[in-house]
DNA sequence: AGGCGCTTGTGAAGGCGTGCACAAATCGCG
DNA sequence: CGCGATTTGTGCACGCCTTCACAAGCGCCT
């Protein structure tokens, strides 16, 4: 595979700073965090405990300390974290202050939605294109932004070096999509249809499935009916490592 | 869905049937499973080995194994897995012959596209009510499905016998919102607002955060563009463990 | 200045999940 | 009827992640 030994945290060239090579759940955690510390900042908040920011966030205490300390420490003892100080390590951490251009492909019923989502610009990515392949949608104007024909892709891509795509195109066509946005240049998707995509290994893909989630919850269920059917009527908690049962 | 011979779990009161309990990254792939081997049935294979069905799922072939040998043994070896008789175990472990009922509450951009998906009922789900504050979008139609007020929720509830509750309203009511739900007998919840919900420990809850996931995404493109400005140019693939170049 | 209480950062242990490698089982064919 | 080809099911080792528990560090109060 892909070993590369950064060397940690200190002394790096002065034009690329050091990029610690952080466990992937601990990536994962960090969004959370960040929503949570913007929420905090708003109260007025100066610092936080890693037990206040931990609850705020819906996870263990002792997990979000090793998570931050990935970072380096930006903690003081006795006092906690500085809000501002660490929302600031977090962006930069996960390159949101980059302000980095998105595109959707498939304005459909999915499509429509997103694209007039308003919680992308508020967390540091800007919407520029939308692209569709019908042409009763191509020049649809939604939220201000028109919709083009997926031909241009590769040119717009280009003019606005576009690095995250999104696809919500029915599940047939999402691997042609796939290849055209990675043909474009793209290296990040987001994928909303059903499937497996498959994509150079330098392309990060990350799905969203909705049914998935809704049948992770249905055994879920079927779990509790099959235990609350038994002796013991006790329904005990799940394995779910999601937040849950947060004493607020 | 007849009865069904679970090798482990022994001695089990012959109402219920014996629950084997799987661990939950096993669950979280079953889904995948079920897609691809629906996939598979609808070209006419009969059955499907290992290897097969981990492509079409996207994943290794030991992993597969192993995850259907919690279910049981259902595989002929020298032959494969039985397509059919694989769906009806998964679908029954996961609990979709029971065509779940689901509500929806909050039918706003994303709501209303949720509202509309046919990939709901396609894979053994029924949203059966949906629910706003909004007395403007009450007695709204959508797709055959009248919107109701959120405080008819406890008596439509009961009468649906509903499990699963989505929630996509505004970050600021959901909490109030999955209160309500549990409050009607919920007890697994699907949330699209961010932000961490508080619910009884009986109470499942999962999240669908797109902020998050285009966070996750500009991290790698971070990590990606720290590295091709270091000596080494090669980009290494990601330690996702998503489904990701996937040879075709 | 010194002590005290609070909080971070981390070493260590345990659990979970993954992937390899192979024995066991089954089928088809000669 | 036996043999080889094929594929499942799983024991095992390894690495990642979580959680505990506590020493080290910091600020405040006296
Ligand atoms: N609607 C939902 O709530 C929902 C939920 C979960 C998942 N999904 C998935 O999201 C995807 C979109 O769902 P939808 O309900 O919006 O479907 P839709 O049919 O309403 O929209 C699909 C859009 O994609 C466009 N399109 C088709 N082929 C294209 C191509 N090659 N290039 C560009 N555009 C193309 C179509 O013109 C259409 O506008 C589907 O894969 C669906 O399974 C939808
Ligand atoms: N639109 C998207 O693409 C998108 C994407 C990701 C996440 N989200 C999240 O999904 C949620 C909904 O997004 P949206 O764009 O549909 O917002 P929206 O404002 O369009 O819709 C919200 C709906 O919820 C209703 N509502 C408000 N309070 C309610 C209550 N107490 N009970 C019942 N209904 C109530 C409102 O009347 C409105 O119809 C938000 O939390 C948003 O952050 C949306």
């Amino acid at each position: 595979m892909s070993q590369q030994r950064h060397g940690s945290t200190p002394g790096e060239a002065d034009g690329v700073p050091a990029f610690p090579d952080l466990p992937e759940a601990t990536i994962a955690r960090l969004p959370e965090y960040l929503r949570a510390l913007h929420h905090l900042a708003e109260t007025g908040a100066e610092t936080v405990s890693s037990e206040g920011l931990a609850a705020a966030a819906g996870v263990n205490s002792a997990k979000l300390r090793k998570d931050l300390s990935h970072l380096g420490s930006y903690g003081t003892r006795g006092v906690g974290y500085d809000v501002a100080l660490l929302v600031d390590q977090i962006e930069y951490i996960l390159g949101l202050d980059k302000n980095r251009a998105v595109c959707l492909v498939g304005v459909g019923n999915l499509g429509h939605a997103l694209a007039g989502y308003a919680g992308f610009a508020s967390r540091g990515f800007r919407v520029v294109a939308l692209f569709d392949a019908d042409p009763k949608k191509v020049g649809e104007d939604i939220n201000g932004l028109a919709v083009q024909h997926i031909d241009d892709l590769q040119r717009v891509a280009a003019e606005e070096s576009i690095a995250i795509g999104v696809i919500a195109t029915p599940p047939g066509t999402a691997q042609s999509v796939a290849d055209a946005l990675v043909a474009a240049g793209v290296t990040s998707i987001l994928n909303f249809a059903p499937g497996v995509l498959s994509v150079p290994s330098n392309v990060d893909v990350r799905k969203v499935d909705l049914a998935i989630e809704l049948q992770i919850l249905s055994f879920h269920e079927h779990r509790k009916a099959s235990l609350t059917a038994l002796p013991g009527g006790r329904v005990p908690a799940t394995g779910n490592s999601d937040q849950e049962a947060v004493g607020s």
